[in-house]
DNA sequence: ACGCATACGCTCGATTTTGTTCGTTTTTGG
DNA sequence: CCAAAAACGAACAAAATCGAGCGTATGCGT
């Protein structure tokens, strides 16, 4: 078999990072519809999600698989997120901007978590409310971390309320990376639940610099809840499938654009 | 080795460094396309990969490899832990003493995090300074979590210093539940590192009740930090094959003993 | 120059993975 | 409740991959 042109070939565990990620996203998955995606046949698949459901990953059902274990529904899967790969440039080229010895705060999300495993190896603070970024740094002999504490918001992992406000705002930071569900030149900063929003702001105010990281998805995207305006944004780091008239308005106004 | 080639002759160190950057910027490889790519062999890429695996530095498949996921070392899946069954017992127990609408206070360690899951479900709050007790409720709907923030301190996944224990300070908890390293007649209750045991003994001066929870291998260990005395406990669950002498012990001082 | 160590490519039997076929079980839709 | 359709599991065959052994080349030190 000819592997390693685009995203033919796979290996077993590549499935299964695959399948879980599907699981995490939508709840269920189907073995015709895996069969297909991954392009390898349903007795395949179903050893896939037999040898899964043997490690106690997920449930077995007739015709597919429903999600087991509760934590694999978290976004702690990089390599199963959408646009995974594009994430991981968007990470790998925000931290090559961060210096050495810089105070980094990041917001949520799983855009946000790439930046923080670039991070990894940097000697830089991290301060961040969401306890996917916090782990992606666990084992970084380099990076120090902050948590800030708070009332923890069910699946996005991140730290809202009270406490995690008063927290950031005992602190300054260098750069504020902050991921958002949509950026729209009307709207600004958007992002889905309110207390996030609230919680992203605070950090906003408290950084010199203000980067919003976002996959190309998010571009021209409104969700509810107003995080801040363009104005405030220093840099926006995205991937190179994002619509160029977009970004060329960006930089008009005066923002650093980074297509990773 | 033919040097005399384009860029063609690598030597090892440059493969390895390569294959660490393609690992890296994609997550996963192949030892076909890196033969290829390299201009090599597939058996010095296989050899190649070999050595990084027993270096720790990628995850070894049949047709290639996976970067190395650093997070698989926290103790994030308690299915592995060391006393597994016993701890899930204690869990069990210890959750169902809880009474709902009780606010409790989690210290870390994997014992609590056998607790925290067994109060899934459970219409409690939480408060922790451990980020894997954080992510066990994470995705349960009746119990809210808060964090208190905090230093993170690396593979524990223990939040500790000045943020921590400010949060704890403004908080009272109805029960603390405390994981030990070391729990003895003479010395109390003892742990690997001061600033855990610092923090844990916030934890126990704001709790009307302490609990301390502890596989029998923990049983009048002494370990370097210093937590509190055995005269705030007020009951301490255990599995059944701690020694009867120190709990009937243990009893005899006033402490509600549980065995799971 | 010689010997030695290291790195590399090649071959070949063993192992793992995958696809296909076929009889059986489960689900679906009257 | 019954029959068609879908999904399953087991068995087998083909393909890819692996590991080990062996020979060769290159570099280095004596």
């Amino acid at each position: 078999m000819k592997t390693g042109d685009w995203g033919g070939g796979f290996v077993k565990e590549q499935r299964h990072e695959l399948i879980l990620g599907e699981l995490a996203r939508r709840g269920a998955v189907s073995v015709a519809a895996l069969a297909q995606r991954l392009g390898v046949s349903e007795a395949t698949i179903r050893r896939d999600l037999d040898e899964l459901a043997r490690l106690g990953k997920v449930h077995r059902t007739h015709g597919g698989a429903l999600s087991a274990d509760p934590r694999e529904e978290l976004p702690l899967n990089l390599k199963a997120t959408s646009y995974a790969a594009e994430k991981r440039r968007i990470g790998l080229a925000a931290a090559a901007l961060i210096q050495p010895g810089q105070v980094v705060g990041c917001s949520g999300g799983t855009t946000v978590a790439h930046v923080a495993t670039a991070l990894r190896g940097k000697r830089v603070v991290v301060v961040t409310n969401a306890l996917n970024i916090a782990l992606e740094l666990a084992t970084s002999e380099e990076a120090e971390v902050i948590v800030t504490g708070g009332t923890l918001r069910g699946r996005s992992l991140e730290l809202v309320g009270h406490v995690a406000e008063r927290t950031f705002r005992e602190l300054y930071v260098d750069v504020a990376v902050i991921g958002v569900d949509g950026i729209s030149l009307e709207q600004g900063l958007t992002t889905y639940h309110l207390s996030e929003a609230q919680t992203n702001r605070v950090l906003m105010e408290q950084a010199r610099q203000v980067w919003v990281v976002a996959d190309h998805s998010k571009v021209e995207k409104v969700t509810p809840a107003y995080i801040g305006p363009l104005s405030r944004v220093s840099r926006f780091i995205t991937d190179t499938d994002a619509p160029a008239p977009f970004l060329d308005e960006l930089r008009r106004r005066g923002i650093d654009v980074v297509c990773a």
